[in-house]
DNA sequence: CTTATTTTGTACAATTCAGTACATAAATAT
DNA sequence: ATATTTATGTACTGAATTGTACAAAATAAG
């Protein structure tokens, strides 16, 4: 992707790719707003005249974060998708590939970035909302895709409404995002995953796990 | 509910219910760190001393902003889930409430306050994140209380999971939350709304609204 | 080696931030 | 009237904010 042309000067003493991630990280914790460029500065450990060469303002280096992190979603989504499994599986797969994002290995719960810092931003900065937007429509649309193929293939009746149901499965993935900022465990929210995957595809009859394990964070 | 005792001094220039009201505004529009102690006075027309004389600092204003909205979303929804109305009529017009709120008459789509300012600032917030989730919970429990009840009265099978239903009436309101402030159309949310509505209750027929207005923002 | 080019690191400027000190104003109590 | 109490309004402090100027450093080109 980034050729590696012969450049002339002082080399650069960072990786953009890794200073960009580096970057998301502190905004997806702290938000647009609160993170400050020294923080950003720290994070990336780039100083500060070297951030804005290699990005631009803090606006612009949020927008490439955002950019990035849409791109690597609808990535991991369409993997998750895969058509040869069965509808259950590849949805279940979505929820527990984005479960994984919103509970770090190390270190506490983050959600989605996207959700958790563009929501707020969006109010007062159009071009956030504008991506935002963008974001969520593209996940929108992978879902409803897979739930059409689903009708071809006999899983879902032909009278479903496949983008009915792909609101349903984004509203779901929305309330992960969100619930795992409020301090939900990450059991209890696959189990929610997996009341809407039931709901979705129609479990023929309702599944009776009364008592499993719902504890809080 | 505040007793007018007979106050001595100089009277207040301000009633304090309007003030965290409009305060409330400022924070919903800029989120928690994106407004400033001046944007607050101006909006509450209060000058700074008031305004920590009467709340606190800027955290205990916005703890008080959350836990008042919290409190009125509460108050909304436990009137609109009547339950001497259909299931069907109840759940749409806490979303129908939902939507009057996140599309005021005047002025751009602003969403949901909780969701929209405390769901970014829960990371490094640990009061905040705890009022975020005692708020959510306390919608689940609404919706999951007045599943039960249907449940009671016939509306929904005996052997449905009111838990997990109501987890998913939770999501359908969480990604109305979101999607307000993404540039989606109001029609659109209620459309979705809808959607999960028939889902809940289980639809006995697919609804066949194909081509139904479904415009962007 | 010299020059051109690009990045780095320090240091700074101008603003904005949250929070407070203090004098003044406006009410009640005696 | 005078004292007491409470709130207001101005002005301020110290810290944090974003963005930039400029010299030194590190490379390639000639």
């Amino acid at each position: 992707m980034t050729t590696n042309e012969i450049r002339r000067g002082r080399p650069r003493a960072y990786h953009p790719d890794e200073a960009l991630e580096r970057a998301t990280e502190a905004f997806w914790r702290q938000g647009y707003s609160g993170t400050s460029l020294d923080a950003l500065s720290a994070a990336t450990r780039m100083n500060r005249p070297s951030l804005y060469g290699a990005f631009g303002d803090k606006h612009a280096l949020y927008a490439a974060a955002l950019e990035r992190y849409i791109a690597e979603g609808r990535e991991q989504m369409e993997v998750a998708l895969d058509e040869a499994l069965p509808l259950r599986n590849a949805l279940m797969r979505v929820y527990d590939g984005a479960l994984a994002m919103y509970f770090p290995t190390k270190g506490a719960a983050r959600g989605c970035f996207l959700i958790g810092t563009a929501v707020t931003e969006s109010m007062t900065d159009p071009d956030v909302r504008e991506r935002l937007g963008r974001g969520l429509r593209e996940f929108d649309r992978l879902f409803e895709q897979r739930l059409r193929h689903a009708q071809t293939e006999g899983e879902l009746p032909a009278t479903a409404d496949a983008e009915a149901l792909a609101g349903v499965a984004s509203a779901i993935l929305h309330s992960l995002a969100m619930r795992s900022r409020a301090g939900d465990s990450r059991a209890a929210l696959r189990a929610i995953a997996e009341s809407g995957v039931d709901l979705i595809c129609g479990r023929s009859r309702p599944r009776k796990r009364r008592n499993s394990r719902r504890a809080g964070a």
